[in-house]
DNA sequence: CACCAGGCAAGCC
DNA sequence: GGCTTGCATGGT
């Protein structure tokens, strides 16, 4: 892969693997929106163009020194994923999934993003998450202009932190508001160490997130895989839990006996199978619609 | 009008 | 400990 900077641009050639849409729309973020053939979004706090023509990616309002400190590790861009789908293609299902959803990069998020985000999925669904989110940054981030468009930084959970559930109530989350606000509050005090959470283990992290009201096994898990890096991770949610009880388990299962079979078939692996059963299964139920 | 949505916490036993 | 229930809101 080579990446060379021209006008304000970086360009990737030589890109496999890789596919924007499944990337952006298999679930695991919600704040890239598709414009001009390519899509526009905000993450740590800098706005981005991308567009993709085959192996060529564009990544544009970027220099190469930014590409190489904040959006190669965001896309995953050092990572083998011939080599994952490869293993994983030992299973026949898998290799279906991982066939369809063969673009899929598990992008590294910002942590602190990525633990609001999925507070905020509980009992949700995914127009509705993009939405509060969207409120969220609109209401409470910092305008960013690019190409002559506002967009909007995600909020800090300082900034959140000295909110009320009435401040909170512009962005429609329900429930959740009170969650968000004690995710706030333990992360400006450091209760919740968010810089630390990378150095734990990954027992230690979830436990840690855990502490946060409104954060369980599955939004905890969902933190670990998609900004936290722990590919091992198997979030399982209704809809993987469907998918694994008709494909594997051939039966109703509890969380508690799926999770122990992806672990034994996927190993450390499981993250990313997760993320192909879930866009193969989302995608299939789409088109029967 | 029911029922559901990338679950979770609180209240029971 | 495990099991049940209520939860804000918006879409079908």
């Amino acid at each position: 892969m080579l990446a060379e900077e021209k006008n304000n641009s970086v360009v990737l050639s030589g890109v496999k693997d890789f596919d924007l849409t499944q990337t952006f729309t298999c679930g695991q973020c919600f704040r890239w929106m598709p414009a001009n053939g390519g899509y526009t979004g905000v993450a740590f706090g800098r706005p981005l163009h991308i567009s993709q023509d085959g192996g060529t990616v564009t990544l544009h309002n970027t220099t190469l020194s930014e590409y190489n400190s904040l959006w190669r590790g965001y896309f995953h861009l050092d990572y083998d994923y011939g080599a994952v789908k490869k293993t994983l293609s030992a299973d026949p299902i898998l290799e279906k999934a991982a066939d369809f959803g063969g673009g899929i990069r598990l992008l590294a998020q910002d942590v602190w993003e990525c633990i609001v985000s999925f507070i905020i999925s509980a009992n949700n669904n995914i127009p509705r998450i993009q939405k509060i989110i969207g409120a969220l940054c609109r209401e409470f981030g910092s305008p960013v202009e690019y190409n002559g468009q506002i967009y909007y930084t995600f909020p800090s959970a300082q900034t959140l932190a000295r909110l009320s559930r009435e401040d909170l109530a512009v962005i429609r989350a329900g429930f959740r508001d009170k969650y968000i606000l004690d995710a706030a509050n333990k992360a400006a005090s450091g209760e919740l160490p968010i810089d630390a959470l990378g150095d734990m283990s990954t027992d230690e992290a979830r436990n840690a997130l855990m502490t946060v009201s409104g954060i369980g096994k599955k939004v905890a898990d969902c933190i670990l895989l998609f900004s936290l890096g722990r590919y091992e991770v198997f979030p399982i949610d209704v809809w993987v839990r469907r998918t694994m009880e008709r494909l594997y388990i051939g039966h109703e299962a509890e969380a508690g006996e799926i999770a122990a079979f992806a672990d034994s078939h996927f190993g450390a692996l499981a993250g990313f199978a997760q993320q192909y059963l879930f866009y193969y299964e989302r995608e299939q139920t789409k088109e029967k619609k």
